[in-house]
DNA sequence: ACTAGTTCAAGATAATTTCCTAATCCAGTT
DNA sequence: AACTGGATTAGGAAATTATCTTGAACTAGT
């Protein structure tokens, strides 16, 4: 199963940090900086401080930035591109815990948050760049800045009120409702990524997602 | 569909605040205080700051303390007693979201931090005792005590964490797996929740986890 | 442009889980 | 202590979804 996939490399070590003209190196940090602003204001030094320990790197299609047994040191947030985090079974089967593209974080949050070894593979879908922030210089911004573990309070808060809503779409939902409350919530990312990966992130197989999009098609 | 229930009253205005000794009523707060101190330290004028926002209350079985429409004020903790969160949808199936003993907390999330009106029902499996803080009074502790800030986003890390797991559970695993899960996770919660409550948290008919248990019972 | 490897579509069959009905069992109330 | 309504158990028919297979259509890399 693993063969199947192109080999790990780490990210942060590989691959060469970007670096453009200054303006473009602003322009850089301003979407992850106003994603931030959507939850706390940011004074200039606020923003420095932020600015400080963030990575920018490029990485290919098909490349991992998170593989299972290693310990998951960032949160990435992708800048360009897009991701998907999955888990691979005993018997080689892929379920898909999260997409992510422009404006979206993406790690083994589990594997983050404890620093314990990752059980999920988090590879890219399309050549990307993202914008990585290592645990402990998190850690450390939010014991010296208050602002900023305001913001992981919220974000962390947000995305525990998203996962149990798809809780509850497993749990209520058909596979036809599933896939058109995917549908009507990420249009966006229904083009980007390859079936079997939405079908494992909605929970069924993808020759039904196949039959739900053809009979969802030939409705309408 | 409502009728079913016992009526809805707010346990905030109808109940009693419990109020005993002075002794008693300290150690009414250990248990909650202790459970923040696992996740960051508190002196003397911490606790102080929390227990200030803390109002202890008995609820009575099959009393619910959220209902749909009505904005989740509360986050609850449970001192001694058990509940449930669920949703119920147009057909009338009901879907819980969680259960809760003994120092877990409990609300309609989305509600709670979108202060925005609730779709769960949360109700009391037993007679049972909670201490609920307000959300206004969450936030400006939070604002004014950065060790609150940081308590309630490693909270809801973890809770984010615990949902993403349940959600790996619901894609991957059969019914039986799931149940066994849940077994091993949480014995004491099995013995005190109805079985068609535990059925719609798993994602199966009560009828299917009644044979899922006895094949398991069978078997050993 | 060619080739190898992915991805998607479609049908037949099989497995899982629900749905329906009825019979017991149990807890709370009178 | 009997009553009553809800909860659990049981069994078989029915529905949903998975699995397996094959072929066609794309896609990326050479």
């Amino acid at each position: 199963m693993f063969m199947m996939h192109s080999t790990l490399r780490d990210a942060t070590t590989t691959n060469k940090r970007s670096c453009g003209t200054l303006k473009e190196t602003l322009k850089n940090y301003e979407n992850i900086l106003n994603n931030i602003k959507r939850y706390v204001p940011l004074n200039e030094e606020d923003e420095q401080q932020f600015i400080s320990i963030v990575r920018t790197t490029k990485i290919k299609r098909r490349q991992f930035i998170v593989q299972p047994n290693f310990t998951c040191s960032h949160q990435t947030y992708v800048l360009k591109g897009a991701f998907r985090s999955y888990f691979v079974n005993d018997e080689g089967m892929e379920y898909t815990i999260q997409f992510a593209i422009e404006d979206w974080f993406i790690s083994d949050f589990n594997s983050y948050v404890n620093q314990s070894p990752a059980s999920l593979f988090v590879e890219a879908l399309e050549d990307s760049t993202v914008q990585q922030i290592a645990y402990e210089d998190v850690e450390s911004l939010c014991d010296k800045n208050p602002k900023f573990e305001r913001f992981f309070r919220l974000v962390a808060q947000k995305s525990f009120t998203f996962s149990q809503r798809r809780v509850l779409s497993n749990l209520g939902k058909s596979a036809e409702e599933r896939y058109l409350e995917f549908f009507n919530l990420y249009p966006s990312i229904i083009q980007r990524v390859p079936q079997y990966a939405l079908a494992s992130y909605l929970g069924m197989s993808p020759e039904f997602l196949s039959k739900v999009r053809k009979r969802l098609t030939t409705k309408s």
